[in-house]
DNA sequence: GTCTATATTCCGATAGAC
DNA sequence: GTCTATCGGAATATAGAC
């Protein structure tokens, strides 16, 4: 498909990639992205038939984009350090998750087709959360009993939300307060005594 | 203002404020509220010049209906019950946070005047976290060296977040473990030996 | 305050030549 | 594959009568 070089369909795949983050589905017009891409009407119709068959090919390129980041959860060194990690690396909190947003929009949390890649990512990020707090568990970094698949969903949460907050704002400085605020939990909540796996006096 | 009646003029404001929470804002046309509202052409631009009037009356309306809700959250009983019951109250989690929403519409977001209300709602609901989370403290149901303002906006996001990840799949329970986890978190940062305020041995 | 008519521009395509 | 022309309908109003 890829013909080796920057050809027309992967530049209208490109523009309309960056105009779903920055403006969303809806609100992308197809002559937005002729318009930014300098691709022409009639190629544009021959590449992608209709608006929704670009987006879904943008969709699955964010979505691609965005999961090597999360890899870092299951890369060298203690769990901790990698949660850590992961949670405090860089990110443009006033940009928000070109994932994320994509739930927001009406036309595509409606469409069944275009939310599957959202639902996709999210699962997989999911999965590679959970792995890296039970092994945070089994390390005697945090205190047993809690449940790994539900705190996957809150750090998660706390992310996606955070860029909620700091758009409201419009400072990003409540977004690093978010998940400060969460990695602070997730210290107290290590084993009380740290290095005695006897806790308490149970 | 208010006439006594449900005149042209709420008709509008309710139904645009109904759209608004469905649809968002760039998605949601004159016509469409015209159609949902019963209520003609004339009188609509005789009550809003734009549409953009009209939504921030809608979008005021929305963030009045949100304020009252985390009041729970200064209400009475202690602090460490009355977070549980603002964070565990019933939510429609795949319809989102009418509020929330807004900063990913991208004409809200780009719009300071359609975006302050919105802002403003959240440094209340901030306010009120941040109260709860010292008297927690200061009780001694959470740990000391706990950021109440960090810890504030790490459960506002957890929430906002939350939504996200269900919409995404599709699956109010992802918003409920994101909330459950959060709150085992809470527990888990609670003074190491409870009833007893000197932890540790310092 | 409400009505109908009209206006301009954009949206999301389709047609058909090159 | 790309081009230009065209299309029917919707978006977002404005005009002016009642």
């Amino acid at each position: 498909m890829y013909t080796g070089r920057m050809d027309s369909r992967q530049l209208l795949v490109d523009t309309m990639s960056e105009l779903m983050w920055e403006r969303g589905y809806a609100d992308t017009s197809p002559r937005e992205v002729r318009k930014r891409s300098g691709v022409g009407q009639g190629s544009m119709y021959h590449h992608f038939p209709t608006k929704r068959d670009l987006a879904l090919a943008a969709l699955e390129r964010n979505v691609a984009d965005l999961l090597p980041a999360s890899s870092e959860l299951d890369g060298p060194g203690g769990p901790m350090a990698r949660i850590e990690a992961y949670l405090m690396r860089p990110r443009d909190a006033l940009k928000g998750c070109k994932v994320g947003r994509m739930t927001q929009d009406p036309q595509v949390r409606e469409d069944p087709v275009l939310l599957a890649p959202v639902a996709r990512a999210f699962a997989q990020v999911h999965d590679r959360w959970v792995a890296v707090l039970r092994e945070a568990i089994a390390a005697g970094e945090l205190r047993e009993g809690l449940d790994a698949r539900q705190l996957a969903h809150t750090l998660m949460a706390v992310l996606q939300g955070g860029y909620v907050l700091a758009i409201a704002q419009q400072d990003p400085g409540l977004f690093d307060d978010a998940r400060a605020g969460a990695l602070a939990l997730l210290r107290a909540a290590a084993p009380s005594v740290p290095g005695n796996e006897n806790n308490g006096r149970n």
